[in-house]
DNA sequence: CGACCATTTGATATGGATCAAGCGATGTGG
DNA sequence: CCACATCGCTTGATCCATATCAAATGGTCG
């Protein structure tokens, strides 16, 4: 069973094992797992806590942040339907994570999973695989901190795209303010950046949830 | 053998394996490798680049980076000795890589390695294990970020004596550049933070590279 | 010794932060 | 069902930290 503080802002029901689109946890399809609903900014576990499970985002999403005596909020990555993370390798998480809005977790214990790796080669280089996956995208993010606010704002656009599998239109998962965190920008500046990036045509903020790429090209190319 | 590109700057005749304090790659000691050297700036590898070697940094030190159109470069991570880079999971590199200063490397197959950890999960756990710690070095490098100039400096020296084990002497193995380079700085404002760093008795600048940390204590609470 | 390059320091410019106000969507209570 | 409070987003005005431009200093190597 996960800890207090998971159970805590579960509003659904725990069920046994991927229902529906859940798929395996990283193919290990005889672990058991369930599955755990957090309301908007629930606290999934925090920096330095023991980890006891991995994660796998079943639906909603998910932000890792390390926070600063300043109380500022440093957002470290996002994670989206698919995503597995929370992957130590040690005992204890080194970023805080919680959800961005409503979402669906898939926990795994993660005693179960590292011992399962020890004899099964396939899931640890799915576990080896996982980290590096990660690892690249938050090497794709520190790159962003080279470029002025409006391009910066251009490569979250195009990351988000292709993490959402989107057509041309992207349904943004996070506020502005998570955006800013993410990008160490101010939410003003992450605002003025859209009206900017709409002013180049490169798109058009139906809401502000809703972007449609109309040049997604130029948005590559800002960001490069 | 390593490419072309590898021993294009080789200054050293390759040795076959660990010589002196070189150390076993990844604890696989029955694995070969060998060490070439490479002079300053000199690259090890590219961007998008076929991966054909995990590295490890026996003296000297290495930049990993991401170039952008404009010809600017975030330095992603520096690898001191006895730290493993380049361990990419699927066949290419996504960040290029060079020497700082005169280094010198221990270069192992990777398809070898790979083989390796196929059969020995204890190989397979090292992989994962040393992937993780790179990615929780980046992690801590993305906070920097939300910090002021001055702060990231600290938490760049913080980061430095720790990784280089330094007693109370830091000896940084890069220049200014780099080092802003790698906090999204401009050297004018790292050398800056060095000079405020000073008036605030929190180091010494013995000469641009060697730092003495006169209060160790002041440098964590102002990166925290 | 002298040239070169890294570093530091100084003067000014500017992009993004901060402060402040307005706007629009959403939800709530009368 | 509408009036109004709330919250997130946008826009505007001003300020400031850091970038840029420029020059002086200092260390290194031929």
């Amino acid at each position: 069973m996960p800890r207090a503080g998971a159970l805590r802002h579960q509003t659904t029901p725990p069920r046994a094992v991927p229902p529906t689109h859940a798929g395996p946890f990283l193919g290990a399809s005889e672990l058991m797992g369930f599955i755990i609903s957090y309301p908007p900014d629930a606290e999934i576990y925090g920096e330095e806590e023991q980890a006891e499970y991995f994660y796998k985002v079943v639906n909603g999403s998910v932000r890792t942040y390390k926070t600063l005596k300043s109380g500022r909020r440093q957002i470290v990555a996002f994670h989206v339907p698919g995503d597995v993370f929370g992957l130590e390798t040690r005992g204890e998480h080194t970023l805080s994570a919680d959800a961005v809005a409503e979402s669906s977790l898939l926990l795994i214990k993660r005693s179960a999973l590292v011992a399962l790796a020890e004899q099964d080669k396939d899931a640890a280089g799915r576990l080896w695989t996982l980290t590096a996956a990660e690892l690249r995208q938050v090497q794709d993010h520190i790159r962003l901190f080279a470029l002025p606010a409006r391009e910066r704002v251009a490569g979250f656009l195009v990351e988000m795209a292709q993490r959402l599998s989107a057509n041309d239109e992207v349904e943004l998962p996070m506020a502005r303010q998570d955006i800013a965190g993410y990008l160490g920008l101010t939410v003003e500046t992450v605002s003025r950046s859209f009206t900017q990036l709409e002013r180049l045509d490169a798109i058009t903020v139906r809401t502000s949830r809703r972007i449609l790429l109309r040049n997604y090209f130029a948005l590559v190319r800002l960001s490069a």
